[in-house]
This record gives structure tokens, sequence and C-alpha cells, in this order.
DNA sequence: GCCAACGTTGGC
DNA sequence: GCCAACGTTGGC
């Protein structure tokens, strides 16, 4: 299992709203950017990730999960742009500053710490670990 | 609100 | 195909 971080503002689309969404889940769409958009092609559903409040807060907030594949994106006309849908799992017990991160050596090369405008990243195994350590998650 | 960093666009 | 200019993002 691959695990993945989906950045939003949270006063644009934040946890509450991805929550409130139920198991039916979000459309990931608005994703203009390749990379990030590759990254969402390499998704498979059942895939874990972390949603990342960007601007206020800073902070993973919860787990998500891959609820389906990459698919055309229903917000364009443009060919080019594919996004995946991805449900709420559970909160963090603690949420996870993008300060603790950087303060943290085991996630010194983690995407979010070295490129933080990158909207879709992907999270390593041990990067993954780390995280929940720090979430309080068992 | 500012500005640095990055990605994309378009002229050559 | 290069690179300057521009727009956007996101931390501060």
């Amino acid at each position: 299992m691959a695990y993945w971080l989906f950045k939003s503002e949270p006063n644009v689309f934040g946890w509450d709203d991805l929550v409130a969404k139920g198991d039916a889940g979000e459309e990931w769409d608005g994703v203009r950017n390749y990379q990030a958009r590759n990254n969402m092609r390499e998704m498979k559903k059942g895939d874990r990730g972390l949603l990342y409040h960007s601007n206020i807060g800073k902070e993973c907030v919860g787990i998500v999960e891959v609820a389906a594949e990459a698919h055309p994106d229903s917000t364009t006309d443009d060919k080019r742009w594919e996004c995946v849908d991805i449900k709420a799992v559970k909160p963090l017990k603690n949420t996870v500053t993008l300060d603790q991160a950087k303060a943290e050596p085991r996630l010194k090369d983690m995407v979010l710490v070295n490129n933080s405008r990158l909207s879709v990243q992907p999270i390593s195994d041990d990067e993954w670990k780390v995280l929940m350590e720090l979430g309080g998650v068992e």
C-alpha cells in the first residue's frame, strides 16, 4: 500500500468538509499541476493518505483513503486533468504541524518539508510510520 | 500582505 | 528547445 499527502486550504475545503461527505467521499478536483496529477494516477483504491491544512494551521489533520482511482476531472473539459476521490477515515489524535515535521530528523526528506508547494505528494512507508507515531495513531 | 520559490507559458 | 516573463502558491 502506498501513502499520500493531500493539501488543501481549510477555508476552501478542509477536514470537516471531507468528513461531512461521509463514505461517498469527495472528488479531489481542481489540481492543475502535472506532478500532482501523476501522483494521483499512481494511486490505488484503498491507499491511505493524510489531509494537510495549508496556510491556516499548517498541520496534518486526519487520515484519508482513496475511494476511487484516477478519472477525468469533472470541473474541466481539458483531457489532461484527472483526479481521484478520497474519503475521511479518522482524525489524528494529535495533529502534526509543519514545524514538528521540520524538527523531526526522520522527516527531513519529506516532500512537504522540501517542496511545500506540491499539492499532492507521496509519503514513504518510513515517513508514514513516524507521522502515525507523532499523530498518536496506533 | 509580502515575497520567495516554483511551474507554466510563449516568443524567439 | 531555450529562457525570460508571468502567475500562483504558501510560509512567514
